[in-house]
DNA sequence: CAGGTTTGCTTCAAAATTTTTACAAAATTA
DNA sequence: TAATTTTGTAAAAATTTTGAAGCAAACCTG
């Protein structure tokens, strides 16, 4: 789960690096509107941690340009102000939640969990396709059956395929996700293969048929045609 | 287990204070509703210690707005009036029990307690799961016929468990709930390995099977399957 | 359709990460 | 002070992740 947060104390931003990072989401940082929207502009985040005070403009004009250009990515403001005016306008532009500093960390991510779960999958605790259930709280993952249990890495994919189902995902899209910008583009992305592989046997093992369908030369889709 | 303590005799705040973390609360202190109303938008606690007689409002508003907002926190008031009025308007507005000032100290520590866990475990004083009984009051843990002594933190972190059984805790969410605010979140949480294995050791001493289930990389689940 | 090229898959092992354990220091309690 | 509990450090063990190489399949060209 990518995050991009802005924020000009580079204190905070980078406490908010850390903590987010160690909590797994896969963080960028921004300390300014313009490297905001330059990086909005560019790649796709699935949750902005916005501060609507930054010294080169109001945060809520991002918030505006953001919902314009890409509905999808969720928006967590934080800020200093407890000024009720801004709460709003934060919320009616299309803002997911508000928190006023400071704040707790933990629930921060419990927050940002919740952004995402509302989000990708309409706020339910169970997710389904075709034989496959996963249960977001406890990660149990059932195929038919059987139960199935994923690394990490493997539990991600899935979901991420789930999430973006019937739509082809390149090899590299799959990465950056996965993985953030950690990973180079000059990188080969060779390692996906591993655990696609390592999904796919997982997920056929009861014996339902193979949901990932590599699309030669292209990438793969997640669909049971 | 958190608690936020309103009341605005200074005193009497600073001796809640001290007696109830010695108590092994972890406490927050406000003195106005003011204050209390903002700690409680950005944070989470368990209970609510509140005097309902406040200078800048009556402490019925803020009842009701907590429970509005996050209805699992419970609410003790605490209050000078014997009003008869107040009390019945304050537990129908949720609050779970009421005292008169003065008030003995350690029976506000009971009544804390049994709050707490009327709400986690419903009223019950024996929890149990699969060969787990364990009697809240004498805090006697029981695994199939032997009994078992635990540390206070070990006895934490199981009932932290059975209070959240089948669902992956991370090692960070277990030691936030174990160790409240007073984890830095730059912390490694390394310690609580120590206590998974001490708990498991004892757990598993009677040869019943490890119900502490480690997920590689995400946490630990507690379940017997 | 044959040969060459690209892309994808699999195997195996190395590298990295996470968890477990042991042990000692620090803190707490009696 | 002694005993116990809690926390910190370091090494060992377990598991996952990554990388390299060879093989297989799909595609392209003639």
């Amino acid at each position: 789960m990518k995050v991009l947060i802005v924020e000009d104390e580079l204190e905070l931003l980078e406490n908010l690096h850390t903590y987010l990072s160690k909590g797994g989401f896969l963080c960028e940082k921004s300390s300014s509107i313009r490297n905001a929207m330059e990086k909005l502009s560019n790649f796709s985040y699935d949750i902005v941690l916005l501060d609507i005070m930054l010294p080169d403009g109001n945060g809520l004009e991002l918030l505006d340009y953001l919902k314009g250009k890409n509905p999808e990515t969720g928006v967590l403001i934080i800020s200093a102000k407890n000024a009720l005016d801004d709460k709003i306008t934060g919320l009616e532009l299309g803002a997911d939640d508000y928190m006023t500093k400071p704040f707790h960390l933990p629930e921060l991510n419990a927050r940002l969990k919740a952004i995402y779960r509302r989000r990708k999958f309409n706020g339910q605790k169970e997710i389904e396709f075709e034989a496959i259930r996963i249960n977001t709280e406890t990660m149990e993952t059932r195929v038919g059956k059987e139960t199935v249990v994923l690394t990490l890495k493997e539990y991600e994919l899935l979901l991420f395929f789930i999430a973006n189902k019937k739509r082809v995902l390149t090899k590299q899209s799959i990465a950056e996700h996965l993985w953030g910008d950690n990973v180079d583009f000059l990188d080969s992305f060779d390692f996906v293969y591993q655990h696609i592989k390592n999904l796919r046997k997982k997920l056929t093992a009861a014996g339902t048929p193979d949901y990932i369908k590599t699309i030669y030369g292209m990438g793969y889709k997640f669909t049971s045609e």
